[in-house]
DNA sequence: ATTTTGTTTTTTATCTACAATAAACATTTT
DNA sequence: AAAATGTTTATTGTAGATAAAAAACAAAAT
């Protein structure tokens, strides 16, 4: 088959559940930005919807005539995109123990395995390249390079270097800047973190993804961006399977936010500087322990 | 069809050049190690050179029987690999005048201009998406983002960042590193520009490519030497087709390079940055002016 | 006049097939 | 035994086909 339609079937179960009956629904385009969709999927929604009895439908009439239930939805395995899927399978291997570096990667032997074709492997490979964990030799294979404590003190000199740029930027937006705002904002979810920490400490990493953005952000810089990306995807897989001393970890880079928040609210060079320092160096030590140790490195 | 012999034809032709009548060959894996290619192409070669009589290949004895003509090489249109092509051809679009920024980009049109499948088309585009020219909207189009006053900005100052970077640690190599001496060697080849500047100062890219790299290399960083990949290709294709005061500029660089070089040797961290910045100041300038000004920008 | 719906066309995402190339295995030669 | 050649197999690179999704166009309703 061709294409799996995937972003009908999540869209139609995002829209699905939370219809109310004896409500109206809006126009075709209306539906088709909410679900940041084209139109012709949402007209497919619709159609399907009336089909299943769900709504009435009848030109601008959309009339919701029952609850749906959940078995009017589509499974949760068909609808996770082609993307995503080789995403987590390709990671949870280049993760796992067995994965050596200077290890072969087979696109045939990948696609078997995930049930895919060879076209959608090839794509993600070449968009994974550029997190610097695979290396293609022309006309012939990928190489794992591997998460490596070269790989972790590569990313974190580059991400030194930007933050640093960046926090010296995000000091210099003018008063009335959004960012002063949303920064006040996550100062805020910080403290409500610190309240339940005991039961909500694991919410801590959105919460600092959304904050280094923020702070990226102000660089506004396409090319620190784009590399905060590579941090991001490291730490969301790294930090998924390695929840040792999570508590402590966190609780200590919440302080430290604070700080660092409070430094950029003084809008004082030195001061955001100092703290970002502080930041940066407990992060790359957070890194470095976590990098599964080879055979013959010493741990530092 | 599938695939073009590109790489056999190219290699042939590498080969086949620089056959001597009345030499004997060495062994296939040596011949497949000094042309980069696997044993099947290189055999794929000899087979090939016996059939247009231009060796006697018998098992182990490969005599050259005559000198190859012209006329025995291929075309050489017929040996460039389609990345290549695409590249190119991609390129000369996208920097002339009526690529806009903003403009779609269309995968099928794209293939068709250029003669080949869309698959490649497509990799390519995903590849060169790190460039930050272009960029993707999910289930949709590619935009040109274009080579703007911003983007230059933001390429220079990334550049900037890590170049600085990498001038202090190529300052920190051990006094026995190969890297002195290949700067050496750049110095020479500097002097050795000057002398003959007039007729020959339009090789000043490749050399200064060379320099760049050098200095980027001591960064030991994965993701400063992808970045200079950024670089190095928008400098190949800008200025290529921009030779305005070249004369000046690269004499102005010459002399700067000259400077830097100093600083590096020695190893005077303070001299080193602030030689470095001089000629990073001078490099943006370059940069800056060369930008095509859309409608309503005002030259800085 | 503008928005909404109905219909058609274009474009992207993915799979499959197949030639070129690389890699592995087997045999021969030194 | 080690290296070279001969032969077979596996893998990558590219084209082409097709369903999903987006976009464009046309008609109808406010």
């Amino acid at each position: 088959m061709a294409r799996q339609n995937t972003l009908f079937k999540e869209a139609y179960n995002r829209y699905t559940v939370r219809l109310k009956p004896d409500t109206e629904l809006p126009s075709e385009p209306d539906i088709a930005a909410e679900l940041g969709v084209s139109r012709s999927t949402a007209r497919a929604i619709l159609m399907r919807l009336s089909d299943a009895g769900i709504i009435l439908w009848n030109k601008r009439q959309k009339t919701v005539l029952r609850q749906p239930t959940q078995a009017d939805l589509f499974p949760k395995e068909e609808t996770d995109s082609l993307h995503d899927i080789i995403e987590r399978s390709f990671m949870m291997r280049i993760m796992s123990d067995e994965a050596q570096p200077g290890m072969q990667i087979n696109e045939l032997e990948l696609a078997r395995e995930i049930g895919t074709g060879t076209s959608v492997v090839r794509e993600f490979l070449i968009r994974f390249s550029r997190f610097g964990l695979i290396e293609k030799r022309p006309n012939s294979h990928w190489t794992l390079k591997g998460f490596t404590s070269e790989f972790a003190l590569e990313l974190a000199d580059v991400r030194e270097m930007f933050e640093l740029h960046s926090a010296a930027e995000f000091g210099r937006l003018p008063p009335g800047h959004q960012a002063w705002e949303d920064l006040k904002a996550i100062e805020r979810e910080h403290h409500k973190l610190l309240k339940d920490f005991d039961t909500h400490y694991r919410d801590f990493s959105r919460l600092d993804e959304k904050f280094h953005l923020l702070i990226h952000r102000a660089s506004n810089n396409r090319f620190i961006a784009d590399f905060y990306d590579v941090i991001a995807i490291v730490f969301h897989y790294h930090f998924q399977w390695n929840k040792a001393f999570a508590r402590e970890r966190n609780a200590r880079a919440i302080a430290e936010h604070l700080d660092y928040i409070e430094a950029l609210q003084s809008r004082d060079p030195q001061r955001i500087d100092a703290a970002c320092r502080v930041h940066l160096a407990s992060a790359r030590q957070t890194l470095m322990q976590s990098i599964p140790l080879s055979a013959g490195e010493v741990p530092g």
